[in-house]
DNA sequence: ATCGAAGGATTGTTGAACAATCCGTAGATT
DNA sequence: AATCTACGGATTGTTCAACAATCCTTCGAT
């Protein structure tokens, strides 16, 4: 409470804080924006800009599974009211990115086995289907797209671009649904596998491998052989979750 | 604003509040528990429950799409702080129900033409694959009992269970697939779904012809032609979409 | 070594405060 | 009349301070 730019953890450094607080700025009401049109845009709030902080840190690894979250640190880390963090603790629950554990704390959510079979049977649902679906010839190109990335950071040696270009392939397959629903749902799916990817990185070994699968994959997609592409997606996800099951979980 | 029990909304009467409030109780810190397991139930938040009685009366049709949710007013109905209000919003948001408008309030959600054709895609993606998936002896005589439901209620005309049957019913298939995160997800698409069917009840004549294709969906199911439930399902599908986008829609 | 009480830390929840923003209305302008 | 605009009330967004309940750790007693 002493020095507001002490964060201790790896946080901006930057305070999160408005200008809207209990008792500071003298009040100077000025221009008025006309009749225009409402604005379209909205600045999120306070509590938003937390989630989506957090939601960072979450995805980069620097707030591991089974971490704690404490009120009031990060009430003093990022400059706002406990209050505001609850709210923010309140959407990234029903994320299921952390876990409350009633009067002792929020958690960042860990997977066990058999979470880690309910994700693949999440996306073998809705990324099969998706791809059985076909989609339009700017999508399809978004798949290719996320291809190519994987290969440039397989180029350079660069592992965790490797991993983000495998998760923009697997998002521009759901995409292909042209779906703001099941685009929402992968997010989050995707966002829950970030969290034990940290944990324990699969060797560089088996991502090099799937390089050849997502090509092989949207080649099928390509060619319109919507079928084939949807079981070699299939049998993908099954490889890819008996690997992550032997690595992680028991 | 006067009396509290005054509600203008149709809530229970009594008030959520717990006994945890500012400056009341004397304090009298009784019996030890013992060195038992940890608690395994734990009572839900007052934020969960404040949640958890506005899912209800969205789900009755209590509170219609579009309406507005003011914090002040909730908070006295309920005897809870705006505070708690808020942090049930952040769930309600986070779950599509309610939507925010910056600066000007919460309202519920009121699906347009676009979100009836998304739901029904979330819908055609989740449910086809887990019929296709097929399920345990319990989880088919789950669907069955759905069926069953439904015809019960048809025959003493009851328009209400009639449609929670066939919710039940569509709820039955996805949980074939055994998976918590689908069984969620499902039963959040289903909660954006009862919201507009309050706007407009489909005509009963419809209501009833979705019977017999449930029973042959079902047939199929425990005869194992799980294909062919798939197709049934689909066809059933889409032929809802229809009804709905031209009963609601423009 | 085990048990249980004492203390400190943290969560859960409230109430009050106030700036910013929105909205309706009435008065001033063209 | 049709606006534009300034004013004021209502509501949201956010903070702060307070405190009961609960949890966790430590420490002393049996």
């Amino acid at each position: 409470m002493t020095s507001p730019e002490a964060g201790t953890r790896g946080i901006s450094g930057q305070t999160l804080a408005t200008g809207r607080t209990g008792a500071k700025r003298a009040g100077a009401a000025g221009g008025t924006l006309g009749t225009a049109a409402r604005l379209r845009v909205a600045i999120p709030s306070v509590a938003d800009r937390v989630a989506t902080e957090l939601r960072l840190q979450l995805a980069e690894g620097l707030l591991l599974p089974g971490a704690r979250l404490t009120e009031s640190t990060i009430s003093e880390e990022l400059g706002v009211s406990r209050n505001t963090v609850r709210e923010a603790f309140a959407e990234l629950a029903a994320e299921r990115l952390v876990v409350r554990h009633p009067n002792r704390g929020v958690f960042v959510a860990s997977l066990g086995p058999g979470d880690i079979h309910d994700v693949y049977t999440v996306r073998r649902f809705i990324e099969v289907s998706a791809i059985r679906g076909g989609g339009s010839p700017e999508r399809v190109a978004a798949v290719r797209a996320a291809v190519e990335e994987g290969r440039a950071a397989a180029a350079v040696d660069d592992e965790e671009a490797l991993g983000s270009a495998n998760q923009h392939f697997h998002g521009a397959i759901v995409a292909l649904a042209e779906s703001r629903r099941l685009n929402t749902i992968m997010a989050q799916v995707l966002a829950e596998m970030r969290l034990f990817f940290h944990k324990a990185t699969v060797d560089a070994h088996f991502y090099r491998s799937y390089l050849d699968d997502n090509e092989e994959i949207c080649k099928a997609l390509e060619a319109g052989e919507l079928d084939r592409a949807g079981e070699l997606l299939l049998a993908y996800l099954d490889r890819s979750e008996e690997k992550q099951s032997t690595v992680h979980g028991d």
